[in-house]
DNA sequence: GCAAGATTGGACTTGACAGTCCAACGAGTG
DNA sequence: CACTCGTTGGACTGTCAAGTCCAATCTTGC
């Protein structure tokens, strides 16, 4: 069960259902997509789904790590010829326009899958967090080459700066398709870009108070949970 | 069918089952999670819930208003007593603390159901959406009153400001429960605090070029995509 | 206390889903 | 050509899930 294709037929129909079920996971979730569905979707057979993916899970695996590397690939890619604030500009604003396009709908794939199945399935969350972590080295990669043109000053925390602008791109996604404006993400990526520009200001000496950053567990006040802790059967961990 | 209780009985047991469901949705997302998910975990019988919710789309729909109006609560109450640069600190501290406290698991419940939901209904994205609207507006709140004691400029674009905030929250809880590292969520408020320092910079006169903003269309590479175009049977709505 | 209506228990129906199985088919190799 | 093994079709099974139904029980207003 579960085997790689050895001929370039099999090869050609995995890759066939992994696309389809890619797409109709992005639109219905893992769980609300069946395997009929993707049979329906892609004129496969039972079988076939068996003999390249072993089960389900196994399907929805693939389905991560092509999303992962397709988004990736792009991103990766995109990022790679950014040089200057006009190039990350234009970055930006392509994010933006696909967006738009869609009409806002859908958001990032990584994104979406992070946020349904980093909480069910550890092997799925860690293969995601990857990919965001080789997302982040992108960005950093395009940072370190703004700074090394004497754009960003020395003393910047890249790597701060990169969780902001990765931060403020799922946020940004996430903000426009629930309210279907891309609008939010364009806001969300000029905010990011700007604090680029600013150097990253992260210790603002303007007129900061002490930050009680390690007061922690004293003065918490709850601020969510309220059914945090209860009584709970857990029985099955995912359908 | 989809009764609003008329004894204080039945208020209760429907607030049960809303609480009961709305934690095993969050741990699973709605399409994993059982009507006999939720008569197992509260005792309830399938009567009570076709009786107070209808169906289950009405389970779900009570579930979203429900962690809607627990985080918009706490936010809004947090949020209310903003009003220098230490308040907003500490309603920063506490919100990482949080999710230091749960192992980084979970995530802003309505994030995760917007992720999650916000392709499948209709209707339930537009409670999302409203709900991240008044989210904003108790930001927004916040900021305001900073700025009427001086701490923000009168010329700060606070409503740019206010969705740069909100997408640091969401952009930080994705990547912290993703790679289980509540510091990813710390970095990113810092960095939006810092932006609210710097009185939000949006539009930074330094060296910024001209931008291509309504330029779409045309230089636009594909970032994505890949399989949005395709032939798809397009089935069923909803599990 | 006593209807009237709200609430509850739980068996039952119907369909869909994941997973199994085996018999064919076909491509590459000697 | 023949053999092998990767590949495919599709019927079949057992389980589980949503939704229905009705009778029993409890609450409340009078």
């Amino acid at each position: 069960m579960s085997s790689i294709p050895a001929t370039k037929q099999g090869r050609a129909t995995r890759e066939r259902i992994v696309r389809a079920a890619a797409e109709l996971v992005g639109e219905r979730g893992a769980s609300a997509t069946s395997l009929d569905d993707v049979i329906a979707a892609t004129g496969a057979s039972k079988s076939q789904l068996y003999h390249y993916f072993g089960d389900k899970h196994g399907l929805v695996q693939a389905v991560v790590d092509y999303q992962c590397a397709t988004v990736l690939g792009l991103q990766a890619h995109a990022l790679a010829s950014v040089s200057d604030w006009d190039d990350l500009e234009r970055w930006a604003q392509t994010m933006v326009a696909i967006v738009e396009d869609q009409g806002a709908h859908g958001g990032c794939p990584i994104g979406t899958l992070a946020a349904a199945l980093s909480d069910t399935d550890e092997r799925l969350r860690t293969s995601l967090s990857e990919a965001f972590q080789a997302w982040s080295d992108a960005i950093r990669g395009a940072l370190l080459r703004l700074r090394d043109n004497g754009l960003i000053s020395t003393g910047a925390d890249l790597d701060a700066l990169t969780t902001i602008t990765l931060s403020a791109i799922q946020g940004g996604l996430l903000l426009s398709k629930t309210s279907r404006d891309a609008g939010q993400l364009r806001i969300a990526l000029d905010g990011a870009i700007a604090q680029l520009r600013s150097g990253g200001t992260v210790a603002d000496p303007t007129d900061r108070a002490p930050r009680p950053r390690a007061a922690r567990s004293s003065t918490r006040a709850p601020v969510r949970s309220a059914e945090t802790r209860a009584a709970r059967p857990r029985k099955k961990p995912r359908r």
